[in-house]
DNA sequence: GAATCTCTTCCATTTTCCGGAAGGCGGGCT
DNA sequence: AGCCCGCCTTCCGGAAAATGGAAGAGATTC
């Protein structure tokens, strides 16, 4: 596990290490010189750029006459055909506009990847709360309505590994008790519903509800975001749990 | 050049191999097997069994219980941050959805990907004419608007390297002479907007405009798609060249 | 119960990867 | 001018990783 300073060890497979190359590009720089990447990667310069080209080659990264790199359009294509990202954002989407409709508030959709939320798809009502969140942006399990609902039905390891490190805190009101969390996370499943009150932001409270596959795994969740105080947190629980049993459906369903 | 039957011979950079193996995956066949894979890509077995392992350690695909590979969360995420996808559809969004609310008809958004249109936004007029398109999915340039306001703009090598092909063609009334052809092309870079009358399907007719980039490039096209005699080209041209205009603007502004 | 799928692991051979070093280019400072 | 410092690109001998046939374990089908 020697990788201070310079004296160079052994690196690995070379496909690992490409891919690790992409994982510079962020949404706050998707754009970033050769020199940037190999930095933020830890590889040497000239290795960097001999995998850049290869990563270029296919059409993973393209670059601009600026000579900056950027995530390129035939990753993007592929993205679209992953089942838990676009696939399930085509499905869910006419009920998620249908919730919007309604409420006027913010919706949410999204996955647990490992111990992160990432969110699928958001619908902003206009003059709703204000989020935080990105399509595409990842997020701690513990504070949002949605992850709430993930973690409340991940496998018991992720929940231990969840709580027992660090807990991220957004506001004063963040629960970062691991006690606290876990008498949370019961109530979700017997509720069937989440409530992440001012956890995230302090105007903001969210509730949330399980969307799951053919199987009954929970694969998913959506949230309504709201204004604090704005509307009883068990009338939004029984809108989003509609809503998440019309989309588990529409999952089963066709194919 | 020799890669006829199995006589291996050598395989080159792994990088480029690997991604290759992604190339497997498609709209119709989101999930393979293994052997599927291997059979598509040309690999033998084992080495694209030792691949696969690479790609989804990172995440870049996912396999489900049974045992089926998937395009990963991972890699989905990255194609969030490229900026002529995901980048370039939310930019534009808000005008497609003011172009989709006033004409009630298909609206399109499409970049140049090589000599191929792939489309990144596809917003569907509820009673519209139904089209082919899928959002990242991939078409001719010859024969929609978008792709001909592509090619239009495009550089000459490029239109000559498709127009010299073999064009493709899917109604009786696509254009695949490629004299006639330039003289199109000539007509889009007059008038500033392109016309694709009944070249896709027999029912339906597009528009489509150039988007330009802050430097003047041209980025992208805007199209909308019409039942075949329901509006007059030019009328449908006036709008989508404002509403390409507009997209310009918004791309130019901010950062 | 045999034939035919699937996937997984092994390991000797051979190919590719590695990355320091050197050189080019541009920009900023004195 | 001259200098420095940052970027990028190319080269190439030593070292390390990729390769894929073969063998074997399950699962299905006939």
């Amino acid at each position: 596990m020697t990788r201070r300073g310079h004296p160079t060890g052994p690196s690995g497979p070379v496909v690992g290490r490409a891919l690790r190359l992409l994982d510079a590009f962020s949404a706050e720089r998707p754009e970033l010189t050769l020199s940037d990447i190999a930095r933020r990667a830890d590889v040497p310069l000239a290795t960097t750029h001999r995998l850049l080209n290869e990563l270029r080659a296919w059409g993973a990264v393209e670059r601009g006459e600026d000579g900056l790199y950027r995530i390129g359009l035939r990753l993007w294509e592929l993205g679209t055909l992953a089942p838990r990202g676009q696939g399930l954002r085509e499905r869910a989407l006419p009920f998620l506009e249908d919730l919007s409709q309604i409420t006027r508030e913010n919706v949410q959709l999204a996955v647990r990847e490992g111990t992160k939320v990432v969110f699928i798809e958001r619908i902003a009502g206009s003059g709703a709360v204000p989020v935080l969140t990105r399509v595409g942006g990842r997020f701690a399990l513990t504070a949002t309505g949605v992850g709430l609902v993930l973690l409340a039905h991940a496998p018991t390891e992720v929940q231990d590994e969840v709580l027992s490190g660090p807990i991220e805190r957004y506001t004063s009101r963040t629960v970062t008790d691991p006690v606290r969390l876990r008498r949370m996370l019961a109530d979700v499943r017997t509720s069937g519903y989440s409530i992440s009150d001012r956890q995230v932001t302090l105007d903001a409270c969210s509730v949330g509800a399980a969307i799951h596959d053919r199987r009954g795994q929970v694969v998913a969740a959506v949230s309504l975001v709201v204004r604090h105080g704005s509307a009883s947190p068990h009338a939004l629980g029984l809108l989003v749990r509609t809503s998440a049993r019309s989309i588990s459906r529409a999952l089963a369903g066709p194919v």
